[in-house]
DNA sequence: TATGAATGAGGTTTCATTCAT
DNA sequence: CATGAATGAAACCTCATTCAT
């Protein structure tokens, strides 16, 4: 029976991310990626070319899911510390929905075109256009955008990586205060 | 372990970050490493049960550079900031140093028992112990070990990701501002 | 069969030589065929049970046009020699005009079944018929039919091979003189 | 136990030509090689490095054997029809002793790479030399090499092609006249 | 200790064929 | 009639590991 083809390549990818979170990117195959979606290996060729091309295609979809992310709920008429809030609490649920993406998060990073990927997203990300504004507003500091996002949100992938892999349990009192802290490092 | 086991142990390292670092750990394989090393493939074998075995004391041989380096020009009469600041540059500069170290970093992560070798390092490090003494002097915030790193020491290992990976040119006073700023998130 | 079904045949054997003249019978599958035909892979098998049966209808097919031309401009009152040489020129003008078929030669003898095709076929030839007529008169020598082929005809596959495959140049004074010593070659 | 480098490629090249001319070029595996030479798949990619290669090198081979076994028993002094003579016999002979080869041959035709081979050999053949003196001589005629091949020795070619492939009995007498035949055919 | 030929399981990918639509 | 998604066997090739030397 026809499926249709996002469905199909919906639920690759998921077998695929399943897979990866569980045994890693140098276990992954394609005969285990069919069995997990219930397919047969062949059939994963009719909707990505190569193994290669999937695993981009994976890639891309995170990124994606992350851009679209850090945009929800966005209000210009809000401080930029709410605006920022927003952003962190944002990214935080997001990986807390998805333990899985966490787990294979520095996977990605080793997927030959990822790093390409990532720059090319970064570059108009919904954060530059934030950094680029609030500096402009005298708020935040004169960093490069990469190192306001070190000292800020990516605070939020490194605690959410240390509750997954260490299960490290944090507070909602914590994170607020993770929240307030890090704003006070990108600050003026 | 006599000399010549170390010496070739650490030859057959050498290679495999290398490797790892040039063409990922998916593409890993017994045979390229012992070129690499000037080996035979078989020699591997008498200094490494498995490939697993190798790639896991591997991973803790990295921790142990790390760890080393925490201490490197530790003095308690100094004040917690310029410790802080001290334990920051050394972290920098390993980094620095080690670049294939960083680009593998990602890869570690999926290295089989790497997270367990992780916590087990973690928990005595000079690091947890500065932080102990630190919060109990009042200068730094009531958060745990962990939380502390990603607000604090992390930022050292972002920078110098973003470095290497998207080429984030870095100047000294740029660092010193951020070793600044991240201090000013962990203060009490 | 309906005209219809033999346009689809028509079109199929088209499409299959095509692909083996330009990437070889091992690398001829049913769906490029289906694709160059511009029809569906499970159409194929409405008009050929299988694969093989495909091949060797072509094989069939490409025999019996060679049969055909050898018998074209027949002219029982005409000399010997100029009858040989009417057969000669028919096979030439044939292969120039169908260089595929040159091209695929070789690989029709690797077909199923070719071989025995081809014994059929050859037993109730034109050329047979020739042979034992020119040879009952006395004008051609007393060898096995397929021997005289190879002595006679033969030459003009060699000839349209050279041409095809090594760009060999061939003068129309080249031919004629190829056809009189090969005629000589068989005489009496 | 280790095999002498020639030892293992000569029986590996065995196994494939058997295979070649039981079931065809397009089915031929490099399992089946394998199981045919009684070793294992990877044995094979340790002798070459991949299928094409393997096929090509068997290729160059037998054209080797071929040019080989044409200068045998050269001899300058003897009149031009008697060294024509003894070459058509040499390759009679060595394709009666190679049936398997004969079974390819026209397999080996449909090798991407061979028709280059086969050029480059044919340049500097002992066929090519022939034909130049003897053209010198003013005792064969004028065409170009290939020509006279497909006039001359290709006959021996074709009819070894007709005992293998339509079992056609060829007496001793009969092929004696052939040669005279064929060269009466390319005779000035 | 050190070698590297050999193995065979398992990797990615292609393909002839089927069948629900 | 015609389609083309789906299958799963089998293609080529790589790899961790062993073992005779």
């Amino acid at each position: 029976m026809r499926q249709s083809d996002n469905d199909m390549a919906e639920q690759i990818f998921a077998a695929t991310e399943r897979l990866m979170a569980e045994q890693g990117l140098h276990n992954l195959s394609m005969h285990k990626i069919a069995k997990a979606a219930n397919i047969s290996a062949g059939t994963i060729y009719l909707y990505f070319k190569s193994k290669d091309v999937l695993l981009e295609q994976l890639a891309r979809r995170v990124l994606s899911l992350f851009s679209k992310e850090l945009e929800k709920g966005y209000d210009p008429t809000k401080a930029y510390f709410e605006q920022y809030r927003i952003m962190w609490w944002n990214i935080w649920y997001l990986l807390l929905d998805n333990p899985i993406t966490v787990k294979n998060m520095s996977q990605y990073l080793s997927l030959p075109y990822f790093v390409e990927v990532c720059a090319e997203a970064e570059e108009q990300s919904h954060w530059a256009l934030f950094c680029k504004e609030a500096n402009a507003a005298g708020v935040i500091c004169d960093l490069p955008v990469k190192v306001l996002f070190s000292l800020g949100l990516e605070s939020a992938i490194n605690l959410a990586s240390d509750r997954i892999y260490f299960n490290q349990e944090l507070t909602n009192d914590m994170l607020e205060s993770v929240i307030e802290r890090t704003w006070r490092a990108i600050q003026k």
